[in-house]
DNA sequence: CAAGCATGGACAGTACGACTATCCGTTTAC
DNA sequence: GTAAACGGATAGTCGTACTGTCCATGCTTG
């Protein structure tokens, strides 16, 4: 199909999609002469994870790139592509409570992460973005929403479970990684609203409700 | 205290302490002359929790705006108040799956709600976000990642539990608002870091782990 | 087989959000 | 009493994500 007819089909404008050819986040379509390419189901496929990523997940159209150049390398291990996207999604964050916070803050990160006995490395982008958080928490006088972390663990690794369980039932290779980094992104969009919609519901029944 | 020192006690540069003046994110001082103001302690607290919400949460500028006017809002119940916060944090999603998967999706997300017996408005913006992920997962053939959408919804029942258990041992009422808010907002960015890390942590036992 | 619309590619321009800089006419503090 | 700081207004900058325009070429339809 030529530029038109993927642009009607992905509803992205044409000079949307030269955009992410230029940028890489789109492989170029098979040229069958000097000025005219072919592009492919693969690439209709690819341009709606790019917008997905883009307009659902929030994504920064280089961080698709990062995500994207994940997926397509075939010389990286699995964890590794994991890595590569953990990066991309979470950049690392302002720094913005005070030192003191910060230390106690680390302190309790650390403990967690030993207690839990995860495997992961000290210097992970989410690492700094979970110590910072608690250190806000506790600069806004509000270190008791940050008491029970431990609980809070619990209830995401059965996330991460039921995952894993979702995404074992692939046996290919590529299909696996998809699944992760796909899972990863659009899954934290998904928990975000979910979340949402169960607070709205405590709060209904609790405080009151909607008119009253 | 005057412009110079709450900007040096905050961090924040003068010229943004302006900015943030003139959207009306933080209240004007305290006049003390026709070109002389003095800020107080709650200048900084409120300073603080902008630069949280903005560099750590993510909440455009406009968006703080709207969270603050309803923490500041007396006249709101509480439940009106998270209302305000739920739709200052999720715009509106850009449509991006065909209809097809649009319709089954919404079946599916408004079969989770009445399954689950969330009192829900049927419009609220977290409701569309959802159904917009799911449908873009099945979109993507990632359907197998959302067919135990029931279990997740269970999983993040426990974190409002959790969160809701954290906030009742507040008797004032600015303070439980207080805590809501900042539970709901700063509460997403934890959550979204452990589970990262409960990924890594996964990916490291089962996908070989770091230089493996 | 010609007219005219589409195409790929290069590059310039736009829109928006979040600051940042400059000015000006006061205070204020040494 | 003068230089630095202040509040307030306005203009300018920077980055991100597009969007528009051009051009030389190719397809395609009457």
């Amino acid at each position: 199909m030529r530029i038109a007819e993927l642009s009607r089909r992905s509803d992205v404008p044409v000079p949307t999609i030269k955009y992410y050819l230029r940028e890489g986040l789109l492989p170029p379509g098979e040229l069958t002469s000097r000025n005219q390419a072919s592009y492919g189901e693969q690439h209709l496929r690819r341009l709606r994870l790019i917008r997905a990523l883009i307009d659902l997940a929030h994504v920064p159209v280089a961080g698709v790139k990062v995500v994207l150049d994940a997926l397509d390398s075939d010389s990286m291990s699995l964890h590794d592509q994991l890595g590569q996207v953990h990066r991309a999604v979470t950049p690392r964050p302002q720094l913005t409570a005070n030192d003191a916070d910060r230390v106690a803050a680390e302190a309790q990160v650390r403990k967690l992460v030993d207690d839990r006995g995860w495997l992961v490395e000290p210097d992970a982008p989410a690492i700094a973005t979970l110590i910072e958080t608690v250190a806000v928490l506790r600069s806004l006088d509000q270190a008791r929403l940050v008491e029970h972390l431990d609980a809070y663990a619990e209830a995401v690794e059965r996330f991460t479970e039921l995952e894993v369980a979702a995404v074992v039932t692939r046996t290919d290779p590529h299909q696996i990684a998809e699944s992760v980094v796909i899972g990863t992104i659009l899954g934290e969009t998904l928990i975000a609203a979910l979340r949402l919609l169960a607070q709205e519901n405590v709060s209904a029944r609790r405080l009151g409700g909607p008119t009253t």
